[in-house]
DNA sequence: GCAAATTAATGATTTATTCAAG
DNA sequence: CTTGAATAAATCATTAATTTGC
């Protein structure tokens, strides 16, 4: 049992791009959200009782203790590191936080979108995912969010729009758009089964990686990009 | 077993996007961005290259046609087959679509939650996954969306308990418990990070097989079954 | 011009609902 | 009717834009 890493670096600065507006107005602020107190912090206790045979003890956390908001960056991501003895701060990393699409991916995620994409299902994302891959840094359950954000939003903004102005004479705001091919959501009463939980995608910056429920000794093709098909 | 492919060479030339402006939104593509830095000479590439286009048609989906509710009974899961040539049927159980747990297995879940277990994150769940995977077939989802049911059950419980009968004289159900040990969810200001996502560990009915990451070069121990049973 | 302060956008999680197998 | 599985809605949190005070 080992866990062992290694610490990407991650270069990330390639593709920065100067500053850049986009031409959507922007609306009024935010809600105050205010940040709880945390204080408290308890203590971490451990009773534990002796127990049965399911060990319960072993069940202890590892890691992963209370978050404080304020303290520090907390990195995100890799929590798994952490346990106790390792190798200090180097690192650290910055790396990265929350992904960071770039023009092209959004682009892409886009174009899918306005054809009617909007849950894709495992296979997709991984196929998507790969395919984005080339543009940047990027894992399946990005691609996963950014289209359950993605409907989601255009879906209240478009409840906004219907309410904000109720009397648009003509069709207002043309809805989404139309799929070319199927995606398995559609409107159908929903899909379902087509999910993406238990899979795991990733890409790396040069080249790409994707894997699948390998384990259970199936092993998921990668789409060979460009195929013709 | 292996995961087969590869390639991308693939430049940045999609777009060729036919019809399909997006609405505003996202200017231009502007700067080249490069993206490979490094590396990536590749022989292959040419850089330049001109294609490509972000091969739409690749994404036309291999499966998951509208589903007709009615039409037997579409294996969900597994999804990923389809594609023409798979090996066999693997799998295919016969009946087994949803997780079926066993005593034991919803005893220490149970457990679990008394003791005040909420949100339990990745390697929490790999563990216990790993540990009921001794008593049935289950996988880290199961897990995963058992205390996520659980717990809204338990709360709607409680709110209608409340609600019916705000009358009682008495503590009526008392609510669940206390922790014995932190779970990185409980009460406090949530935990957040802890997450769940991007990890998947599936358990046998005999043995074990958890794994995480891996592709990202990071491997992660099994936790030691021994039953006890 | 520039960097801290502020605000808008949006990625990532959690909670609430809904669907449906058994 | 119980409850596993999935989706949608609500939130939270972090980053990029923008604004503001030198």
């Amino acid at each position: 049992m080992v866990l062992n890493m290694k610490v990407h670096q991650f270069a990330r600065g390639f593709w920065d791009e100067p500053s850049l507006s986009l031409g959507c107005k922007r609306l009024r602020p935010l809600a105050p959200k205010l940040q709880q107190p945390t204080s408290d912090n308890t203590t971490t206790t451990t009773t534990t009782t002796t127990l049965t045979t399911f060990d319960l003890k072993t069940f202890i956390k590892p890691d992963c203790g209370p978050r404080k908001p304020g303290s520090s960056h907390d990195h995100s991501k890799d929590s798994s590191s952490s346990s106790s003895s390792l190798q200090t701060g180097v690192e650290t990393h910055p790396g990265g936080t929350r992904w960071n699409p770039t023009q092209e991916q959004i682009g892409i995620l886009e174009m899918l979108y306005s054809r009617g994409m909007r849950t894709p299902n495992a296979q997709q994302i991984e196929h998507i995912t790969a395919q984005l891959g080339n543009y940047g840094k990027i894992e399946g359950k990005n691609v996963f969010y950014w289209f359950q954000n993605h409907k989601a939003r255009e879906r209240q903004k478009q409840k906004r729009n219907s309410l904000g102005l109720p009397h648009s004479p003509r069709t207002p705001p043309p809805p989404p758009i139309i799929p070319a091919f199927h995606t398995g959501d559609e409107d159908s009463p929903y899909k379902r089964k087509c999910l993406y939980w238990g899979f795991e995608c990733l890409v790396e910056d040069n080249g790409l990686m994707c894997k699948k429920e390998e384990g259970h000794d199936r092993t998921l093709e990668l789409f060979p990009l460009h195929p013709e098909r």
